[in-house]
DNA sequence: TCAAAATGTAATAAAGTTACGTAAATTATA
DNA sequence: TATAATTTACGTAACTTTATTACATTTTGA
């Protein structure tokens, strides 16, 4: 659905690609950088063709013109660059390493910003508005997630809880009705238990909303689900993202559900906000 | 040192700049995407400038010429980081308010990325390869941190606990003594609890870290500080992004620890990883 | 009031696009 | 299998858009 990096889009069209076009997509892939930096002509000349094929080959990969493509070469060069190179190696050292794992953190961010539903976030919203209870269900990492999300979430004057345990768990969802929300967090979407626990849930008529990975079993299980496609850890020094997007994500449902409340409800947060107050030093400034 | 942002380097020159380079920034800043794709023309007429001040804006900025630097807007726009304010409205929809708060959070990170002493990591991963024993503490929010760093580090096959009652946090901030790291984490590194207990620790010659802020009344009782200085939430519908920066913190602390480690502990880690596997539903992959 | 800096106007140059014609390739038909 | 018909690919040249430069005018500050 969303914009793939340009140079993977171009290297996959090439076999397709009839010759003059075929010489502008090497000419392109041999120096994306040069690319992006040369005029029509230079590059016409450097691929022996003329400068319409080359807007030609421009409109084909959807850009509006040379300029345009330009632009969204650029575009794909800066965020690759970082994808390629940025895995923590063996001998990295603080000032290595610690940019490193907040940039992987900041691009799986970035994608699951272009990658997510509207749709199903507003859906989910919905859900969240017209429950009358809500579970926040999460195992391990998720745990914490869950229990983030209860913090967040209590502040609406709504009965809501966290579990990290499976019996728990369980038995919540089996006395649980019409009304009430499980919102279950998994990165796998996986977990058997997690799955049972979210069957038992819908066949008691409560809503389920997973916040997991696409075509999962949870997913499948949900009423709604949340999916975010979080890559892989392929390395084995980087720690696992989904739960820094998760924590995100429900930071982005407690807005929508803020601002469905409408502006009555603002007072309410303050009021909750300085109760805290007593409880600190006072600030020097 | 990273590489800065176009984005933010014009915010930084805003206050130098001369009057209608002033205009152009302002244009540039308030949607630098549409910036990228407009002609010369276009931006001019949109900063009510002439054409030729557009462009000398541009050389401004180290830039050719005007095509040259939207490239370099571009680039700068790709590389995840946003412009920074962009508050959520009372009005947005789920299309505004969801990119809106993923970014202000990528801004965050990316902040904090720039910011942050490698010295002060390098330290507390010192102090945490030492320890004998490690206790993550938090109340309210950063009682999940606490908790997800537990689920973090245990995996380090040393004693870690969290724990995010006061009453507990104190009897064992008394009970600790030399070779105990205590790791607080706290938002605004005032509330009084906390510090207190801090103090106990101290007392009791155990290492105490930090996650706070800077220059509080915590930073100042800690052994080590890692001082994270997140801007302060203005928005009412912003959520609180130093979670956020806290749990990258801890999962930068945690491969800074795993590298010492040095190789030799990777098949441990494999090891936990693959323990999972019997719980989970296959991957149709 | 003068010099320096800032900004705009208009001419010019550069870059990109379009329309159209020719060549090559493909397909169909004898 | 040859060749006509048709389609597709490609280039030339005219044209349009866009950006830059040179220079004039205005503004600012001493």
């Amino acid at each position: 659905m969303h914009s793939q990096n340009l140079i993977n889009v171009i290297t996959d069209a090439l076999p397709g690609l009839n010759k003059s076009e075929t010489k502008v997509a090497k000419v392109i892939l041999s120096d994306p950088d040069a690319a992006t930096q040369s005029s029509i002509a230079a590059l016409a000349k450097k691929a022996s063709v003329s400068e319409p094929s080359v807007n030609r080959f421009c409109k084909r990969f959807n850009a509006a013109g040379f300029p345009d493509f330009k632009l969204k070469l650029a575009k794909s060069l800066a965020s690759g660059i970082r994808f390629v190179n940025r895995n923590v190696d063996p001998d990295d050292d603080v000032g290595s390493y610690t940019p490193k794992i907040i940039d992987s953190t900041i691009n799986t961010l970035a994608l699951v910003r272009d990658k997510i539903s509207h749709f199903r976030v507003n859906q989910v919203v919905d859900k969240l508005i017209q429950a009358k209870r809500i579970y926040f269900f999460g195992l391990g990492a998720s745990g914490s997630v869950a229990r983030d999300a209860e913090n967040k979430f209590f502040r609406f004057n709504l009965p809501v809880s966290s579990h990290d345990d499976v019996l728990m768990q369980r038995m919540l969802a089996s006395t649980g009705g019409t009304g009430d929300v499980f919102f279950i967090i998994s990165h796998t979407g996986r977990t058997k238990e997690v799955v049972e626990v979210a069957e038992i849930a819908r066949g008691n008529g409560s809503t389920v909303i997973g916040l997991t990975a696409a075509d999962s079993p949870l997913a499948h299980m949900s009423s709604v689900t949340l999916d975010v496609d979080v890559p892989e850890n392929t390395d084995e020094y980087m720690p696992m993202a989904s739960r820094i997007v998760h924590l995100v994500i429900l930071d982005v449902l407690a807005t929508g559900v803020t601002l469905r409340r409408g502006p009555d409800f603002l007072p309410h947060l303050e009021k909750i906000k300085n109760s805290l107050k007593p409880t600190r030093y006072r600030s020097e400034s």
